[in-house]
DNA sequence: AGGTCGAGTAAACAGTGTTCACAAAATGAA
DNA sequence: TTCATTTTGTGAACACTGTTTACTCGACCT
């Protein structure tokens, strides 16, 4: 099954669609989702609006393709600190927290990932394509973490797996949700002076990996 | 400074504030932000659209005042459970727990009281009003439950009180937030026999407690 | 060359938040 | 009561939004 640039128009065709994306891309990361609207994309590529729409289906389809590249990035970001070979709790922390600073490199595309109460990957596209999506590996990287620090014990040995995992992408989840909606959530407005942003992402890293040692350190 | 019901204009203004969101929180609470649109409210009331704006500033100024009372709700649900006179631990259990599951009472309520990355709250109004909002309440809720638990001895001594109470926010938020988005987030589709959902809550209450334990159990 | 298929477009549809000039009603003062 | 003033509500419009339709044009294949 070969795919791909054959003839001039399917290479034509994926440029722009690339182009597309790239301009989306743009705008999305500089004015937000608000910002972004089919006729702002048709202006910078200086197509019309109706164009677009040969090559995404829908507004929505267009934002799914945009979330999917961007938990691909995150994916690879976390998957380069998981593979160094350092020590296992170090490793697992750096996860952790490198999850968290590579989704607040693009706060608009994180927390637009994850608005909306209906799930938008299972329902609107196939099962088979969310099975294969970025957030899903990202938790299989997760699950192979809770699984490694159970083999070495370094773990409590009665966490289940799959939950285990959740929680921990929850409580990463949430601490980036935070950063990325009080713009600047440490030192929140009202009280003023707090860890700097990066030291409290890692404080964070440590309570939740923490609570799941089964010899948890007596003091800090 | 009187402020309420004396003439009845007044009684009437108010009563007509609270028909629009009342029939805002209707809506709102069945379709969710996106099916929520002023002429929606404004059929649902049998008033102009136009009419609407006498009563509130803009959409954004309407949706501010929702948003509050729900966390309002929240704030007086954690409330009546830190009031009880349970032991600490559980007492501190059941208050993660119980934010959780009184923010999935709605959904929708809740994903919208979060969604945007510049605070609408600080920016829109005045500072003063952040101050008094519910959220900032919430969260002196939880460094007194942090202080308590310090004074216990039954925290790690080391914790900061602030970043402390943050970070269990930030992981209740996460949770809930989760939770909200997959709409049956522990058994996510691809892997099927997991807990139920309550069992779920109380799991990732327990590890965010543990993780701030001084001597926490060696198992389960 | 002729026919087919797809890229691109202008125009329109239905919907959105918001504003404006104006009518209607309620209020306060004489 | 009668007049003036302020407030409440409205219809129409403006400037947007996502999306669809009928249509042209150019590139491709036979």
């Amino acid at each position: 099954m070969e795919d791909s640039l054959h003839t001039p128009a399917e290479r034509r065709r994926i440029r722009v669609r690339g182009a597309i994306l790239e301009a989306a891309e743009r705008v999305f990361a500089m004015e937000g989702e608000a910002g972004l609207s089919i006729r702002r994309i048709a202006d910078e590529i200086d197509y019309s609006p109706a164009a677009i729409y040969k090559y995404f289906g829908s507004k929505d389809e267009l934002l799914d393709v945009l979330k999917e590249g961007f938990f691909g990035r995150i994916l690879e970001s976390v998957n380069t600190i998981i593979d160094r070979r350092d020590p296992f709790p170090d490793r697992a922390r750096r996860c952790v927290a490198g999850y968290v600073k590579t989704a607040l490199q693009k706060p608009h595309h994180y927390v637009a990932a994850f608005s909306g109460v209906a799930p938008q990957a299972p329902c609107g596209g196939d099962l088979e394509d969310f099975s294969n999506s970025n957030r899903v590996r990202a938790f299989a990287i997760l699950t192979d973490m809770v699984d490694e620090g159970l083999e070495t014990g370094f773990f409590r040995a009665d966490l289940p797996r799959e939950d285990t995992a959740k929680a921990i992408w929850s409580s990463m989840h949430g601490l980036a949700m935070m950063i990325s909606h009080f713009n600047d959530f440490p030192s929140m407005a009202t009280m003023p002076s707090e860890m700097p942003q990066d030291d409290f992402i890692t404080f964070h890293a440590d309570l939740v990996i923490r609570s799941l040692e089964a010899n948890p350190a007596k003091s800090s």
